[in-house]
DNA sequence: GCCGTTTTCGGCCCGACTGTTTTCAGTCG
């Protein structure tokens, strides 16, 4: 698991380069944009560079040879020799002091150059003893603000999940749509993306009162403090210890602003070059020709289409060629919510569900559903009371008894949540799984095996012919737990082979698969499902997270097969 | 240090806001 602390490691060589003067910044960088991309994947690079050699590295947008030399010594190393000599003459914890608001390296090298700070001790030491004040550059209001910097510094444990920060963003939007003041709102950056965790919300705003909108969002109830404020930008930081970026700006410039403020930041690079390539200067407000006419603005999809490709949903936008796609008008139409026919994955106070039965399945009937797979718990996870053969004999006989009082409102189906035990054996007896119309399993326990022991253990499930849906594949918990080791190909290979079908799990802390395992399980013609692991009937409304995460992984209607009907549905489950 | 629908050299996205400036550097997204 090298891709972390290389990504670190090259983030600090950029902010030392940027030291070096001006010559070098380019080189910096290089660094930034390399770190940026090995951050954000999924594979690890030691894998890559033991799968593929040098040569894998080098196929990553961003990494030349230099850089994928640099990868192979700190793997093979542990270490990088340029970034020990950098240090020798920085030594400083840039990581760190750079992720405090409003210092950057350079900042950061006049405090280090003044008073020796070094870390972020020695950075509160300083700000106690009001010593940044006198340095040239730093005046009182940098020292107040550099504290405040400090303490969000160690109040937050950075990233918030989408199922938190989107309903955030959609109560604020709400807000300022009452307020009169606004023409159009709308959500922006990585929340308009459904990235499965957000760093801080956009909020996109045409307003012909600019001045009184900044005002009003800078006094909503969910202001924790401003932390900046100008005519048509205001930050401020939520009480949910996030911050807000509000923009205002004209209607002409909607669509480009819209644009520029999803993001990603690479996508839009890519774009600006190739905006140049044809002759236009593209920014936040439109699209420019050389006479510095405004050609397109006000439209999202204009601005795509002025630049000769297709509209880009917002969940593709993550430059990993979907721009290339869109020139060459071949882009996948991604499913959508209203495709969704029924939930495949739902407890109920059988185990550890806090509703009945009944409750969950008349909440499947109010989202419009064809059908929704009853999926309890089995007896290894005795604490979420997980139930043995005898009692999901008569848990059957209830979903029975309960298709006949819904009728054809919905078809009621049979499952379980089925435990792949440490052997590879699965939970229950075969007969009771032969009772159940699918069978979702998942690993649940002894979750610390070795790479090789989990993807036999999981494989070898696969192979008894018992397995319908693989649910949470890695198990993982967003920001809590990293999950369990996998040989990813073999996995895939093996789920195509035995035709399971893999859950996209919708619950925001869990969205496993999340989309870079989606695109890679893509390539082995898997199927899927799309899952809300609901314990509440609230929770069946998670299934837009994992809409989210299945168009981030560029799916479509026909990868889901909870997107067609019954009749699809169970063919594809009964093999 | 990367990269190629003008290219193996010579470019490299663009603008808002702030503080401390006296015209702009630094930071952020």
């Amino acid at each position: 698991m090298y891709n972390s602390k290389i990504s670190e490691l090259f983030n600090e060589i950029a902010d030392m380069l940027d030291l070096e003067g001006d010559a070098r910044s380019f080189e910096a960088r290089a660094y930034r944009k390399a770190a940026l991309v090995i951050g954000s994947l999924q594979e690890d690079v030691g894998d890559i560079l033991k799968n593929k050699g040098i040569d894998g590295l080098t196929e990553l947008p961003g990494v030349g040879k230099t850089l994928a030399e640099r990868i192979k010594e700190y793997v093979e190393t542990g270490k990088i020799k340029k970034y020990e000599d950098l240090k020798k003459q920085y030594p400083i914890d840039f990581d760190s002091l750079t992720k405090i608001q409003g210092l950057g390296a350079k900042r950061v090298f006049k405090l280090y150059k003044a008073l020796g700070v070094k870390n972020v001790d020695d950075l509160r030491k300083a700000l106690e003893n009001h010593k940044i004040r006198g340095i040239e550059g730093f005046g009182e209001k940098s020292e107040e603000e550099i504290k405040k910097g400090l303490d969000f510094f160690f109040s937050t444990g950075g990233r918030m999940l989408i199922g938190t920060a989107l309903p955030e963003a959609e109560s604020i939007v709400r807000k300022i749509e009452a307020s009169g003041l606004a023409q159009k709102v709308t959500i922006a950056g990585s929340t308009r993306r459904m990235r499965e965790t957000v760093g801080d919300l956009d909020i996109l705003i045409v307003s012909s009162k600019s001045d009184k909108m900044m005002d009003f969002v800078a006094g909503l109830d969910e202001v924790e403090n401003i932390v900046v404020k100008g005519p048509t930008k205001t930050t401020v930081m939520l009480k949910i210890g996030l911050t807000c970026d509000f923009r205002v700006v004209e209607k002409e410039s909607f669509g480009s602003a819209l644009q520029y403020f999803t993001g990603n930041k690479e996508h839009n690079v890519q774009l600006r070059q190739i905006a140049i390539k044809q002759g236009y200067k593209l920014n936040e407000y439109g699209i420019f020709d050389k006479a510095d006419r405004r050609v397109a603005g006000s439209d999202e999809k204009e601005v795509y289409a002025k630049l000769g490709m297709d509209y880009i949903e917002p969940e593709m936008r993550e430059a990993r060629g979907e721009i290339e796609l869109a020139q060459q008008h071949r882009l996948p139409k991604l499913v959508t919510i209203n495709d969704i026919r029924g939930d495949l994955h739902v407890h109920t106070t059988h185990t550890d569900g806090l509703n009945t039965l009944d409750e969950m399945v008349q909440k499947a009937v109010s989202l419009g559903y064809d059908y929704v797979g009853i999926s309890d718990h089995t007896k290894s996870e005795y604490v979420a009371g997980g139930m043995n053969d005898k009692q999901f004999v008569s848990y059957f006989k209830e979903i029975d008894e309960l298709q006949k009082r819904v009728g054809d409102s919905i078809k009621v189906l049979k499952s379980g949540e089925i435990d792949i035990l440490k052997d590879g054996s699965l939970d229950l007896s075969n007969k009771t799984l032969e009772m159940m119309d699918y069978r979702l399993c998942a690993v649940h326990t002894n979750i610390n095996m070795s790479k090789e022991q989990m993807t036999n253990r999981i494989i070898k499930a696969f192979e008894s012919g018992y397995v319908d849906i693989l649910a949470h594949p890695t198990d993982r918990l967003i920001n809590e737990r990293a999950g369990i080791q996998l040989d990813f190909d073999r996995l895939f290979q093996s789920a195509a082979d035995n035709g399971v079908v893999l859950e996209i799990n919708a619950s925001p802390g869990r969205l496993d698969l999340n989309d870079e395992l989606i695109l890679k399980a893509s390539q082995y013609k898997v199927k899927f499902i799309i899952g809300t692991d609901s314990h509440k009937v609230e929770h069946m409304d998670f299934m837009r997270y994992g809409i989210g995460m299945a168009r981030r992984g560029w799916l479509e209607k026909k990868d889901i097969i909870n997107a067609g009907d019954i009749k699809s549905l169970l063919k594809a489950l009964n093999r």
